[in-house]
DNA sequence: TTTATTTGACCATT
DNA sequence: AATGGTCAAATAAA
């Protein structure tokens, strides 16, 4: 419970705020003509796919894995998701899929609409996962994924095996575009892979005040931690649009990522884009420092949100350690409100020490407390999540740690 | 020495 | 061709 609220915290706020729901047409598709482009996402919906067969059976061996509804959940989201991809390859369902019949959209795609259909809870809920990291019935077992989700391995989709284009162009093996700066003697230049530009589907948008304290320069923390990889001139737009990965992406291979530009007409406000779902889990220990909400109330938060019109006007701005209802909010639920203020709580404690702005991208330490309700595993899961997080994201510091997770060679 | 940021080039998309 | 997104060498910072 305390895990579930844990990732409740900036990231389920993104649900109820001003958010652009921003809808890539290129996702939607009909999969009777199968190009490259249908094929490519066939394979990343297999991807996906295999990524929940690879939690659920991670978590078989795990603790809490006697909770019938909660497997029979996992499997049917398993289902859909292979199902999904069955079609997106094929102008012939199998019998049966419309029953399942998925989204348009990766399983666990953060920002998928799922509306409309028989399942749509079951989407909604899935949609929240990277945020809840517990993708489960709402009464079972709802946070065994978070910790699921640090015993698992990077999926083999993040490594170099299927997506080389994406993960594979680094140093040692793609083409060398500045050889003659290079000092190192370059491996055979093979011709460059196009990078495909990876259609994250959705994309969801958000209004970010600039933090009040320290330098206000920097966008507010939002609870992870990012690094920095490109800065671009917008056409049109008098500052410059920064791009930011998980820091965490070499050692669990997460995808997620986010643009961050300052407002033109508003230049205490930033616009903050996330693209992808994080997969490497952040800390969980800031939620003992919560009070415990009940599953139900959290669970039900989350399909509430989901259930509100993404693009509604309520406005939730998230101002740094604040999130604030704008005036023009509609009528959040109760339920909405409850998980909103859980983020709110779950963002100070996230922060040990300076340079705790999103921009320093500097290294969180979250130190696990003593808390009678959690057993040793979940202290021993601290203990390593809090070695995770202080430690350097791509150096070789973490290698003794997880030294399995070194897929992603480019820029270790 | 290690890690993060900067920044110009490259690439995909429109 | 224009534009936005990403890569990766160079550089800065810790």
């Amino acid at each position: 419970m305390h895990v579930l609220a844990a990732h409740l915290g900036p990231p389920l706020a993104l649900f109820g705020g001003s958010l652009e729901h921003r809808d890539s047409s290129s996702i939607t598709r009909e999969p009777v003509v199968v190009g490259r482009r249908a094929m490519d996402d066939a394979v990343l919906q297999i991807e996906d796919a295999f990524g929940l067969a690879r939690e659920l059976m991670a978590e078989l061996h795990a603790t809490q894995q006697n909770d019938p509804a909660y497997l029979a959940g996992c499997c049917q989201r398993i289902a859909q998701a292979y199902l999904a991809a069955s079609r997106m390859l094929g102008p012939h369902p199998p019998h049966g899929a419309d029953d399942l019949s998925p989204r348009a959209l990766p399983p666990h795609h953060p920002f998928g609409d799922g509306s409309g259909s028989s399942h749509g809870h079951l989407q909604q809920l899935e949609l929240l996962r990277p945020f809840l990291s517990g993708g489960g019935a709402p009464s079972s077992a709802p946070f065994q994924q978070q910790h699921l989700g640090r015993l698992l391995e990077p999926s083999p989709f993040n490594t170099s095996t299927t997506s080389p284009d994406m993960f594979g162009a680094g140093t040692s093996g793609g083409p060398v575009r500045r050889q003659a700066s290079s000092s190192r003697s370059s491996p055979p230049v093979q011709p460059r892979q196009h990078r495909r530009r990876r259609e994250s589907g959705e994309r969801m948008t958000m209004m970010v005040p600039v933090q009040r304290t320290g330098n206000t320069d920097l966008p507010p923390d939002d609870g992870y931690t990012w690094r920095k990889y490109g800065q671009k001139d917008i056409l049109g737009s008098r500052y410059p649009r920064s791009y930011y990965r998980c820091t965490h992406k070499n050692y669990y291979g997460c995808e997620a990522k986010k643009k961050v530009q300052r407002l033109d007409d508003d230049p205490f406000m930033y616009e903050v884009t996330y693209c992808g779902n994080h997969t490497c889990l952040t800390s969980t220990t800031p939620l003992l420092t919560l009070p415990a909400p009940t599953a139900t109330a959290v669970s039900t938060a989350a399909a509430s949100m989901l259930t509100n019109s993404p693009t509604g006007s309520s406005a939730a701005i998230l101002a740094g350690q604040d999130l604030v209802m704008a005036p023009a909010a509609e009528h959040p639920t109760p339920a909405l409100s409850t998980a909103i203020q859980l983020g709110i709580s779950w963002m100070p404690s996230t922060r040990i020490g300076p340079g705790a702005g999103e921009g320093s991208s500097r290294a969180q330490m979250d130190l696990p407390a003593a808390s009678g309700t959690r057993d040793t595993e979940f202290l021993v899961m601290d203990l390593a999540d809090a070695m995770f997080n202080s430690g350097s994201s791509g150096g070789s510091s973490m290698d003794g740690i997880f030294p399995a997770h070194h897929h992603d060679q480019r820029d270790s």
